[in-house]
DNA sequence: AGCCAGGCGGTCA
DNA sequence: TGACCGCATGGC
């Protein structure tokens, strides 16, 4: 157990915006499982409290204290509705994700709730993965997923993803679809490897470059986003360019710019909290 | 019962 | 392109 206090950072906001789906809250305290380790984190006047044995590096990585947090919201602040959610969710960052759970993760997200994806996440879990400690499980690898019998997979509710999971750690562990590549890829032109996996559109492969590629200007148009940006319809140019969902994706990078991906977290989680709150 | 949930792929005009 | 539909599953 140590102590770490990071420049402007909300633990609560960073794990409860939706962005990842492993942690889960017991008071003070949220338990994750990141890895292959169970880890305990709670956040006291600005300073973390971290029950774990991972160093400090891996946290100022994972919580990516690295962004410049005031730059990146002045950047992105350009009108009313923004500004009151980088101002009330002050220090929510996105997390660097590990790239093969935050796929398989956002494939099993498509028209569902957050509480089904974490369930979904679960079982796989406990059914596919290590027993890291009573109760807590790594998530399964590639290689065990694409082995894995359609009927068992069938009891983790995965439903009409089933077979496209499948399929998906088949060309990962295969080595057909390289993730470590996609790093080093401009971002359209990663988006454009990621779709080609079935069960991957432009939402899903945008969550996943952002969430676990660190690609910004990902901006993923999901049911809330889109609700948002059709009710307040905050550019003048809105009829226009935000006709389609594609269209969205496509206006927000041009709107918020190279950090929109930040932008879309902020709105989307004030959507989730605050619903359509009026703008004074 | 019917609609919605961090959608996608196919089809048809 | 754009609009519609089916796809499991569970909560409201």
């Amino acid at each position: 157990m140590y102590r770490l206090k990071p420049e402007i950072f909300n633990l609560n906001y960073t794990l409860d915006c939706g962005q990842v789906f492993r942690w889960e809250r017991d008071g003070d305290w949220w338990t994750g499982v990141v890895g292959d380790q169970v880890i305990r984190v709670s956040q006291d006047n600005g300073e973390l409290l971290i029950d774990s044995k991972l160093l400090p590096e891996f946290f100022s990585l994972y919580f990516r204290f690295d962004d410049n947090l005031p730059s990146i919201c002045k950047s992105i602040d350009r009108d009313l509705l923004i500004n009151r959610a980088i101002r009330k969710y002050r220090g929510l960052r996105l997390i660097r994700q590990d790239p093969w759970e935050c796929l398989i993760s956002y494939m099993l997200s498509t028209a569902s709730s957050i509480p089904m994806i974490q369930k979904r996440i679960t079982l796989l879990s406990q059914l596919f993965g290590q027993e890291l400690e009573e109760g807590y499980f790594s998530f399964p690898d590639p290689e065990t997923l694409a082995n894995a019998d359609l009927s068992m997979l069938d009891e983790c509710k995965l439903g009409f993803r089933n077979e496209r999971i499948k399929d998906a750690a088949v060309e990962v562990s295969s080595g057909d679809l390289d993730l470590d590549v996609l790093f080093r890829l401009e971002y359209k032109y990663a988006r454009d490897r990621l779709m080609r996996i079935r069960g991957i559109g432009e939402k899903v492969a945008d969550c996943v470059l952002l969430f676990a590629y660190g690609k910004l200007e990902a901006f993923p148009v999901d049911t809330h986003i889109r609700q948002v940006i059709q009710h307040y319809h905050i550019d003048d140019n809105f009829f226009e360019d935000c006709a389609s969902l594609s269209k969205m994706g496509d206006w927000g990078r041009g709107y918020f710019g190279p950090y929109c991906g930040y932008a879309q977290q902020y709105l989307y989680y004030q959507k989730r909290v605050e619903g359509f709150a009026p703008l004074y």
